[in-house]
RNA sequence: GGGGGAAUGUCCCGAGCGGCAAAGGGGGCGGACUGUAAAUCCGCUGGCUUAGCCUUCGUAGGUUCGAGUCCUACUUCCCCCA
């Protein structure tokens, strides 16, 4: 369907147009409609193949953080606590291996409290729910959901769909598991839709498939019509797939990784996609960003301060942006070593001997290893108190620390204290 | 069941007459230029106690002074015939 022609007329779906946030969608009218009376009872599902959501799922977090304050209905985020037993063959060309149950349920506990910040929850009739298909998946009984469920299913129609006919074309194994994934995903829409009267499934452009397949489902078994609703896959403006480094992805638990590096990743971002992050991953008023987004040359710097600040502040709070935008500041623009920036400690006695250079940078994570410092020499890499380290051979020592600690840095961007203790 | 092919630097793709730490890409990291951007150019991209040593080419053996390369068995994947 287009959605260049659509005129909503509710402020959700409004909002979600406006910003980019749409893909395709079954029904856009039909959506609107229930939006517009406040009734849209949406679910996103989330697998716990990670301990940490990513950036990657920020944007649909950010659907249903929309449907929330538009007041447009009530959001429900569902752990995939049963589905992740069974892997999503979705875009994937190889079976993905299967994860402890002990694994998908830590992972899950991790995963939970990221939604909190972004959504209210509770019993009223905009409030979120958390949901966890583990709940109905793992109760089910195989002869009665075949009898009651599975004959619903077409495997003529199931064989046509892309994630298993990219498989089948390409001679790839489909096991039998990865083949009811979508069986099982198409049920947790139905048993959505019973339990809360949940109508529409948002999610990813990789998910349509399996949306689809589950609002077929649900006309089968005599539910009311459902929606599906998929957020573009997202890309830099230069092409590469976005908060995927080889370093890891941008993880939005403060554990996987620091507030002050999260800020870095929205800082760095390219000059070509400001305009769409700050639609897309903050809430600022939509004549704010065009007016940030109209900002050249060097000046757009400052609308690249405001994506970080905003879009960390969702994730780890103001007070930690704040914080990470006063370590940058003085690190980049005053060239001090700010207190906050991560640090490492070694014992006093190590750096009384005298401590390597190589393996400072080592053991602060910098570098793997001590050929790699190595090679960082030779390429002028390496700093320590911002003077570059020409002899690899050289030591630190208590004297060289500055204000308690000696800065170590890699490249102008990653800096780390290290500390005696 | 029969016949043929494939597995390479623990990110990916991919060359590799018996002398190989192993071509070339992509990706990543660093440098220069800039604006903590992009583009461009340059360097690096097994480990270590680095004039040297150690460990790598699906697994296990074998031939050889020497094996990613040859032989045997096994594992996994692909193609063709039944």
């Amino acid at each position: 369907m287009s959605t260049a022609a659509f005129r909503p007329k509710s402020d959700f779906l409004a909002a979600l147009l406006e910003r980019g946030y749409v893909h395709q969608c079954s029904d856009l009218e039909g959506l609107d409609a229930r939006a517009k009376a406040g009734e849209l009872t949406a679910y996103i599902g989330y697998d716990c193949t990670a301990p940490s959501l990513h950036v990657g799922h920020l944007l649909s977090i950010m659907m249903l953080s929309w449907l929330q304050r538009t007041g447009g209905g009530k959001p429900i985020p569902l752990m995939g606590g049963g589905t992740t037993r069974v892997g999503d063959p979705s875009g994937k060309d190889e079976t993905r291996k299967i994860l402890t149950i002990e694994m998908i349920d830590a992972n899950k506990a991790a995963i939970r409290n990221v939604f909190s910040k972004f959504l209210t929850f509770g019993a009223g009739k905009n409030d979120a729910v958390m949901a966890d298909n583990a709940e109905w998946l793992t109760k089910l009984n195989y002869i009665e959901f075949l009898r009651d469920v599975g004959r619903h299913f077409s495997v003529n129609r199931m064989m046509s769909m892309d994630s298993v006919k990219l498989r089948l074309e390409r001679d790839q194994e489909l096991s039998f598991i990865e083949f009811n994934y979508m069986c099982l995903q198409a049920y947790d829409f139905v048993e959505l839709n019973r339990r809360y009267g949940c109508i529409a499934q948002m999610g990813g452009s990789d998910q349509w498939g399996n949306i689809v397949t589950g609002i077929d489902l649900g006309r089968r078994m005599g539910t009311p019509q459902l929606y599906a609703l998929t957020a573009p896959l997202l890309t830099t403006a230069s092409g590469a797939k976005m908060g995927k480094t080889a370093a890891g992805a941008v993880w939005l638990e403060a554990d996987m990784l620091s507030p002050y590096d999260y800020w870095q990743f929205w800082r760095n971002a390219e000059d070509g996609d400001v305009g769409r992050f700050l639609r897309l991953f903050t809430f600022l008023p939509l004549d704010e960003i065009a007016r940030l987004e109209k900002l050249g040359g060097a000046e757009i710097n400052e609308a690249k301060k405001v994506l970080a600040n905003d879009a960390t502040a969702l994730v780890h709070g103001a007070a930690a942006a704040d914080l990470a935008a006063e370590t940058a500041r003085k690190t980049f623009e005053e060239g001090v070593a700010a207190a906050t920036l991560p640090t490492i400690s070694v014992p006093r006695s190590e750096l009384d001997a005298g401590l390597g250079v190589l393996t400072a940078f080592v053991r602060a994570g910098l570098v793997g290893s001590t050929g790699e410092a190595r090679r960082q020499v030779k390429g002028g890499g390496l700093r320590v108190n911002d003077q570059p380290v020409t002899d690899e051979r050289a030591a630190l020592d208590a004297g060289q620390m500055v204000d308690g600690a000696i800065k170590l840095s890699l490249g102008k961007k990653k800096h780390v204290l290290l500390r005696a203790d």
